[in-house]
DNA sequence: CCGGATCCGTTTCGATACTG
DNA sequence: CAGTATCGAAACGGATCCGG
Protein backbone atom coordinates (compact mmCIF):
# COMPACT_ATOMS: atom_id res chain seq x y z
CA UNK A 1 0.00 0.00 0.00
CA UNK A 2 2.84 2.23 0.79
CA UNK A 3 5.46 0.49 -0.84
CA UNK A 4 5.57 -0.14 -4.76
CA UNK A 5 3.52 1.52 -7.05
CA UNK A 6 5.54 2.82 -10.42
CA UNK A 7 8.92 1.64 -8.78
CA UNK A 8 10.97 1.68 -10.80
CA UNK A 9 14.56 3.25 -9.97
CA UNK A 10 16.62 2.36 -7.00
CA UNK A 11 15.23 2.28 -3.50
CA UNK A 12 15.49 5.89 -1.61
CA UNK A 13 16.02 4.37 1.54
CA UNK A 14 18.91 2.90 -0.16
CA UNK A 15 20.23 5.59 -1.65
CA UNK A 16 20.21 7.57 1.39
CA UNK A 17 21.96 4.92 3.30
CA UNK A 18 24.82 4.53 0.70
CA UNK A 19 25.49 8.63 1.91
CA UNK A 20 24.75 8.41 5.58
CA UNK A 21 24.36 4.73 6.38
CA UNK A 22 27.13 4.45 8.51
CA UNK A 23 28.30 5.25 12.53
CA UNK A 24 29.57 8.70 11.80
CA UNK A 25 27.83 10.76 8.93
CA UNK A 26 24.88 12.00 10.67
CA UNK A 27 26.92 12.49 13.82
CA UNK A 28 29.03 15.11 11.38
CA UNK A 29 25.21 16.73 9.74
CA UNK A 30 24.73 17.24 13.84
CA UNK A 31 27.70 18.94 14.27
CA UNK A 32 27.05 21.27 11.56
CA UNK A 33 23.15 21.93 11.87
CA UNK A 34 22.91 21.99 15.59
CA UNK A 35 25.84 22.63 17.23
CA UNK A 36 27.36 25.42 15.06
CA UNK A 37 30.28 23.86 14.43
CA UNK A 38 31.59 24.24 11.32
CA UNK A 39 35.72 23.74 11.73
CA UNK A 40 37.31 20.31 11.18
CA UNK A 41 39.10 21.06 14.84
CA UNK A 42 35.45 21.29 16.45
CA UNK A 43 34.10 18.30 14.88
CA UNK A 44 37.09 16.12 16.16
CA UNK A 45 36.47 17.36 19.62
CA UNK A 46 32.83 16.01 19.73
CA UNK A 47 32.34 13.63 22.76
CA UNK A 48 32.05 10.72 20.32
CA UNK A 49 35.69 10.96 19.49
CA UNK A 50 35.72 10.44 15.75
CA UNK A 51 38.90 9.47 14.26
CA UNK A 52 40.83 12.08 12.28
CA UNK A 53 40.89 10.47 9.38
CA UNK A 54 37.22 9.17 9.46
CA UNK A 55 36.15 12.60 9.87
CA UNK A 56 38.40 13.76 6.87
CA UNK A 57 37.19 10.68 5.02
CA UNK A 58 33.33 11.84 5.62
CA UNK A 59 33.83 15.17 5.00
CA UNK A 60 35.13 14.03 1.75
CA UNK A 61 31.97 12.37 0.80
CA UNK A 62 29.78 14.77 2.48
CA UNK A 63 31.15 17.22 -0.63
CA UNK A 64 31.31 14.84 -2.81
CA UNK A 65 27.37 13.92 -2.71
CA UNK A 66 26.80 17.84 -2.73
CA UNK A 67 25.57 17.88 1.15
CA UNK A 68 27.95 20.40 2.33
CA UNK A 69 30.58 22.55 0.84
CA UNK A 70 34.41 23.85 1.71
CA UNK A 71 35.45 26.96 2.19
CA UNK A 72 38.58 29.15 3.31
CA UNK A 73 37.70 31.22 6.50
CA UNK A 74 37.18 34.86 5.15
CA UNK A 75 38.61 36.22 8.03
CA UNK A 76 41.44 33.61 9.40
CA UNK A 77 42.66 33.03 5.76
CA UNK A 78 44.20 29.07 7.49
CA UNK A 79 41.11 27.63 8.60
CA UNK A 80 38.66 25.32 6.27
CA UNK A 81 35.04 26.02 7.39
CA UNK A 82 32.11 23.19 6.16
CA UNK A 83 29.25 24.48 5.31
CA UNK A 84 25.58 22.30 4.80
CA UNK A 85 24.31 23.12 1.29
CA UNK A 86 20.69 23.20 0.93
CA UNK A 87 20.60 19.17 0.17
CA UNK A 88 21.98 18.63 3.43
CA UNK A 89 19.91 20.92 5.30
CA UNK A 90 17.13 18.93 3.80
CA UNK A 91 18.01 16.46 6.44
CA UNK A 92 16.91 18.43 9.18
CA UNK A 93 13.32 16.34 9.19
CA UNK A 94 15.59 12.95 9.67
CA UNK A 95 17.51 14.33 12.41
CA UNK A 96 14.69 15.70 14.09
CA UNK A 97 12.78 12.10 13.52
CA UNK A 98 15.66 10.64 14.82
CA UNK A 99 15.91 12.34 18.24
CA UNK A 100 12.35 12.33 18.61
CA UNK A 101 12.29 8.32 18.40
CA UNK A 102 15.19 8.31 20.66
CA UNK A 103 13.76 10.74 22.90
CA UNK A 104 10.76 8.86 22.88
CA UNK A 105 11.90 5.32 23.65
CA UNK A 106 15.09 5.72 25.66
CA UNK A 107 15.23 7.17 29.03
CA UNK A 108 18.95 7.73 28.64
CA UNK A 109 18.75 9.85 26.32
CA UNK A 110 18.59 13.53 26.57
CA UNK A 111 17.11 16.29 24.06
CA UNK A 112 16.17 19.96 25.34
CA UNK A 113 12.22 19.46 25.97
CA UNK A 114 11.34 22.66 24.58
CA UNK A 115 13.21 20.87 21.64
CA UNK A 116 10.58 18.14 21.92
CA UNK A 117 7.81 20.43 22.92
CA UNK A 118 7.77 21.97 19.72
CA UNK A 119 8.98 19.47 17.23
CA UNK A 120 5.20 18.42 18.68
CA UNK A 121 3.49 21.40 18.47
CA UNK A 122 4.98 22.86 15.53
CA UNK A 123 7.30 20.76 13.71
CA UNK A 124 7.34 22.96 10.16
CA UNK A 125 8.03 26.41 12.32
CA UNK A 126 11.08 24.58 13.96
CA UNK A 127 12.74 23.04 11.24
CA UNK A 128 12.66 26.05 9.22
CA UNK A 129 14.14 28.24 12.47
CA UNK A 130 16.64 25.05 12.39
CA UNK A 131 17.48 25.94 8.88
CA UNK A 132 17.50 29.36 9.63
CA UNK A 133 19.90 29.40 12.32
CA UNK A 134 22.52 26.93 10.90
CA UNK A 135 22.49 28.97 7.95
CA UNK A 136 23.81 32.05 9.55
CA UNK A 137 26.66 30.23 11.06
CA UNK A 138 30.00 32.52 10.32
CA UNK A 139 32.79 33.16 11.85
CA UNK B 1 19.43 27.63 19.86
CA UNK B 2 18.37 24.36 19.08
CA UNK B 3 21.44 21.89 20.48
CA UNK B 4 22.28 21.90 23.91
CA UNK B 5 19.70 23.06 26.96
CA UNK B 6 19.53 20.62 29.61
CA UNK B 7 21.50 18.12 27.77
CA UNK B 8 23.46 15.85 30.50
CA UNK B 9 22.32 12.54 29.06
CA UNK B 10 23.70 10.73 26.28
CA UNK B 11 23.11 12.44 22.18
CA UNK B 12 19.98 11.09 21.07
CA UNK B 13 21.06 10.79 17.58
CA UNK B 14 24.45 8.98 18.59
CA UNK B 15 22.24 6.44 20.36
CA UNK B 16 19.80 6.14 17.42
CA UNK B 17 22.97 5.54 15.60
CA UNK B 18 24.17 3.12 17.74
CA UNK B 19 21.08 0.85 16.97
CA UNK B 20 20.97 1.57 12.81
CA UNK B 21 24.01 3.40 12.01
CA UNK B 22 24.79 1.07 9.37
CA UNK B 23 24.50 0.03 5.74
CA UNK B 24 21.57 -2.87 6.25
CA UNK B 25 19.51 -2.21 9.60
CA UNK B 26 17.30 0.29 7.91
CA UNK B 27 16.61 -1.62 5.00
CA UNK B 28 15.21 -4.33 6.92
CA UNK B 29 13.45 -1.91 8.78
CA UNK B 30 12.13 -1.00 5.49
CA UNK B 31 10.87 -4.40 4.31
CA UNK B 32 8.65 -5.25 7.73
CA UNK B 33 7.38 -1.90 7.24
CA UNK B 34 6.72 -1.13 3.92
CA UNK B 35 6.96 -3.85 1.81
CA UNK B 36 4.92 -6.79 4.08
CA UNK B 37 7.77 -9.13 4.31
CA UNK B 38 8.46 -11.31 7.66
CA UNK B 39 10.41 -14.21 6.90
CA UNK B 40 13.91 -14.61 6.94
CA UNK B 41 13.98 -15.89 3.01
CA UNK B 42 11.67 -12.83 1.96
CA UNK B 43 14.31 -10.16 3.60
CA UNK B 44 17.25 -12.40 2.01
CA UNK B 45 15.68 -11.95 -1.34
CA UNK B 46 15.35 -8.31 -1.57
CA UNK B 47 17.39 -7.04 -4.70
CA UNK B 48 20.23 -5.50 -2.08
CA UNK B 49 21.39 -8.34 -1.55
CA UNK B 50 22.05 -8.64 2.06
CA UNK B 51 24.30 -11.65 2.96
CA UNK B 52 22.34 -14.49 5.36
CA UNK B 53 24.84 -13.98 7.98
CA UNK B 54 24.82 -10.29 8.10
CA UNK B 55 21.05 -10.58 7.83
CA UNK B 56 21.10 -12.51 10.96
CA UNK B 57 23.12 -10.77 12.74
CA UNK B 58 20.86 -7.56 12.34
CA UNK B 59 17.48 -9.30 13.26
CA UNK B 60 19.29 -10.18 16.18
CA UNK B 61 20.60 -7.34 16.81
CA UNK B 62 17.43 -5.46 16.28
CA UNK B 63 15.33 -8.13 18.88
CA UNK B 64 17.94 -7.73 21.37
CA UNK B 65 17.06 -3.87 20.87
CA UNK B 66 13.30 -4.28 20.85
CA UNK B 67 12.48 -3.55 17.34
CA UNK B 68 11.16 -6.15 16.33
CA UNK B 69 9.67 -9.76 17.51
CA UNK B 70 10.29 -13.10 16.73
CA UNK B 71 7.47 -15.76 17.04
CA UNK B 72 6.62 -19.45 14.81
CA UNK B 73 3.98 -18.78 12.25
CA UNK B 74 0.70 -19.92 13.84
CA UNK B 75 0.22 -22.00 10.21
CA UNK B 76 3.16 -23.27 8.99
CA UNK B 77 4.97 -24.43 12.11
CA UNK B 78 7.89 -24.16 10.76
CA UNK B 79 8.45 -20.80 9.37
CA UNK B 80 9.73 -18.20 11.51
CA UNK B 81 7.50 -14.78 11.41
CA UNK B 82 9.60 -10.96 12.43
CA UNK B 83 7.30 -8.17 13.13
CA UNK B 84 7.90 -4.64 14.38
CA UNK B 85 7.42 -3.78 18.03
CA UNK B 86 5.67 -0.57 18.52
CA UNK B 87 9.64 0.91 19.27
CA UNK B 88 10.39 -0.22 15.74
CA UNK B 89 7.06 0.95 14.30
CA UNK B 90 7.83 4.27 15.70
CA UNK B 91 10.70 4.86 13.00
CA UNK B 92 8.03 5.33 10.89
CA UNK B 93 8.53 9.10 10.42
CA UNK B 94 12.13 8.78 10.37
CA UNK B 95 12.14 6.43 7.41
CA UNK B 96 9.42 8.51 5.46
CA UNK B 97 11.83 11.87 5.75
CA UNK B 98 14.33 9.80 4.11
CA UNK B 99 12.61 9.04 1.33
CA UNK B 100 11.37 12.54 1.15
CA UNK B 101 14.56 13.76 0.92
CA UNK B 102 16.22 11.13 -1.44
CA UNK B 103 13.51 11.50 -3.71
CA UNK B 104 13.84 14.96 -3.58
CA UNK B 105 17.55 15.67 -4.12
CA UNK B 106 17.99 12.58 -6.58
CA UNK B 107 16.29 12.06 -9.26
CA UNK B 108 17.26 8.31 -9.69
CA UNK B 109 15.20 7.51 -6.94
CA UNK B 110 11.79 5.98 -7.32
CA UNK B 111 9.43 6.50 -4.53
CA UNK B 112 5.40 6.28 -5.51
CA UNK B 113 4.44 9.85 -6.16
CA UNK B 114 0.72 9.33 -4.23
CA UNK B 115 2.94 8.41 -1.44
CA UNK B 116 4.96 11.73 -1.64
CA UNK B 117 1.92 13.55 -2.14
CA UNK B 118 0.73 12.11 1.04
CA UNK B 119 3.33 13.01 3.09
CA UNK B 120 3.39 16.48 1.96
CA UNK B 121 -0.05 17.01 2.04
CA UNK B 122 -1.07 14.64 4.82
CA UNK B 123 2.06 13.65 6.94
CA UNK B 124 0.65 12.10 10.03
CA UNK B 125 -2.44 10.22 8.61
CA UNK B 126 0.40 8.22 6.31
CA UNK B 127 2.51 7.54 9.08
CA UNK B 128 -0.56 5.97 10.86
CA UNK B 129 -1.73 4.38 8.01
CA UNK B 130 1.24 3.07 7.25
CA UNK B 131 1.72 1.80 10.98
CA UNK B 132 -1.41 -0.12 11.08
CA UNK B 133 -0.58 -1.46 7.66
CA UNK B 134 2.29 -3.24 8.86
CA UNK B 135 0.69 -4.41 12.55
CA UNK B 136 -1.83 -6.18 10.19
CA UNK B 137 1.42 -8.34 8.24
CA UNK B 138 -0.43 -11.50 9.07
CA UNK B 139 0.35 -14.73 7.12
C1' DC C 1 12.96 -26.73 2.53
C1' DC C 2 13.70 -22.79 6.28
C1' DG C 3 16.59 -20.24 9.28
C1' DG C 4 20.39 -19.73 10.37
C1' DA C 5 25.83 -20.97 11.87
C1' DT C 6 30.53 -21.38 10.44
C1' DC C 7 34.58 -20.68 7.82
C1' DC C 8 37.43 -17.68 5.21
C1' DG C 9 39.33 -14.28 1.73
C1' DT C 10 38.64 -9.38 0.99
C1' DT C 11 37.32 -4.83 2.11
C1' DT C 12 36.57 -1.22 5.21
C1' DC C 13 37.15 0.92 9.69
C1' DG C 14 39.50 3.09 13.31
C1' DA C 15 43.39 4.43 16.70
C1' DT C 16 47.65 6.36 16.71
C1' DA C 17 51.55 8.63 14.79
C1' DC C 18 53.12 11.77 11.77
C1' DT C 19 53.26 15.96 8.38
C1' DG C 20 52.77 20.38 5.18
C1' DC D 1 44.95 23.35 11.73
C1' DA D 2 43.65 20.02 8.60
C1' DG D 3 44.57 16.50 7.23
C1' DT D 4 47.92 11.56 5.54
C1' DA D 5 50.30 7.05 6.54
C1' DT D 6 50.27 2.97 8.65
C1' DC D 7 48.64 -1.11 10.38
C1' DG D 8 45.80 -4.12 13.27
C1' DA D 9 40.79 -4.98 14.10
C1' DA D 10 36.41 -5.44 12.57
C1' DA D 11 32.89 -5.98 9.15
C1' DC D 12 31.47 -7.70 4.84
C1' DG D 13 30.16 -11.24 1.44
C1' DG D 14 30.10 -15.70 -0.64
C1' DA D 15 30.06 -20.39 0.02
C1' DT D 16 28.97 -24.14 2.50
C1' DC D 17 27.11 -26.85 6.12
C1' DC D 18 23.56 -28.11 9.42
C1' DG D 19 19.57 -28.88 12.81
C1' DG D 20 14.61 -29.21 12.83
Amino acid sequence: MAGEDGEVGRCPIDHALAIFGDRWTLLVIRDLMFRGKCHYSEMIASPEGIASNVLAARLKKLEAHGLISRHADPENRKQIVYRLTDKGLALAPVLVEIVRWSSAHDPGTAAPKAFLRRAARDREALIRETIAAAKKTRR
